[in-house]
DNA sequence: ACCCGTGTTCGCTG
DNA sequence: TCAGCGAACACGGG
């Protein structure tokens, strides 16, 4: 899943079908115990069976779903879909799709299936009443959908570090939610070459960045808005990014330089070398 | 077989 | 002391 548009849609989705909802039963995979607490899976479906579903917030990619016990005591259930974790529903009487490592029976006849094939997602049991307190969630930068983007503060914040612009936007505590498309999306529309150093950037270029990346997510939101997500890899998925995966293709801005990609922290970056020019300032 | 992958943490290094 | 870097996690698809 993972960027703030799917986590955004995963909660979204989520409160639609189970708001209010009573947990009848709760199933979990044995060969995912490193999704849960440490030694703790059992503990986790004791948890949270027998509670209602109270409400859903999402703070970056982070999902924080808020359960009413019925011992009274509300409990906190932290979830992070990873590389690969997604929610769906199904009818209970389904048969468990592929790589369903938890599955929530509900009081109305669907179960609630959290799938991660490769195992990189988590789901906690945490203090419902201090997810802050949660050091994942507590040290996240502001999110750029529930808080907006103060472009002073995103400055400092580059100013402070001699990594590659592409790469400090991947820093959950820069900016709480913006993942590897959408660095590379936002720079793009930024027309900002990723190479360069944070604090090179002007005053002018963080700010139009600040509007490029609220774009880049709100139109992620808006275009991938539905009860399944697909992502690029997945076979029949139209790609809706402009540059993400499109090494080789035509720039859609300009049209005559092709989309390049070069790795930075391990991971694909795509950019168009025209629009994107680096000459005003030096690389990382 | 080999490479790649919308993420994060850990341990080493200078 | 700590920012920055690479390995590691784990599995499926091309």
């Amino acid at each position: 899943v993972p960027e703030l548009p799917e986590v955004e849609i995963a909660a979204r989705n989520l409160r639609r079908w189970a708001e209010g909802r009573r947990v009848e039963r709760v199933r979990t995979d044995p060969r995912a115990a490193r999704i849960f607490r440490p030694g703790d899976r059992a503990g986790f479906a004791r948890a949270v069976a027998g509670c209602r579903l109270a409400s859903v917030e999402r703070r970056g990619k982070h999902l924080l779903v808020h359960l009413a016990s019925p011992k009274g005591k509300p409990v906190g259930l932290w979830s992070h879909l990873g590389m690969t974790g997604k929610w769906v529903r199904r009818d209970a009487s389904d048969p468990a799709p592929a790589h369903s490592r938890a599955r929530l029976d509900l009081d109305d006849g669907h179960a609630l299936h959290y799938l991660d094939p490769r195992l990189f997602g988590r789901l906690r049991i945490v203090p419902d009443a201090g997810f802050a307190r949660v050091p994942e969630i507590g040290a996240l930068g502001p999110d750029p959908i529930h808080e907006g983007i103060d472009p002073g503060r995103l400055a400092a914040r580059l100013a402070a570090t001699r990594r590659a612009v592409k790469v400090a936007l991947l820093d959950q505590s820069v900016l709480a939610g913006v993942g590897n498309i959408h660095a590379s999306e936002s720079l793009f529309g930024a027309r900002i070459d990723p190479r360069r150093r944070g604090g090179s950037l002007t005053e002018r270029e963080v700010r139009v960045l600040a509007r490029a990346i609220a774009t880049s997510l709100r139109r992620g939101i808006d275009t991938q808005d539905g009860p399944e997500i697909a992502y690029v890899e997945e076979p029949g998925a139209e790609n809706p990014f402009r540059v993400y995966a499109r090494e080789g293709e035509p720039c859609p801005r300009c049209r005559k330089e092709r989309i390049r990609r070069i790795v930075q922290a391990q991971r694909s970056t795509f950019f168009c070398p025209r629009c994107q020019d680096d000459r005003r300032g030096r690389r990382a």
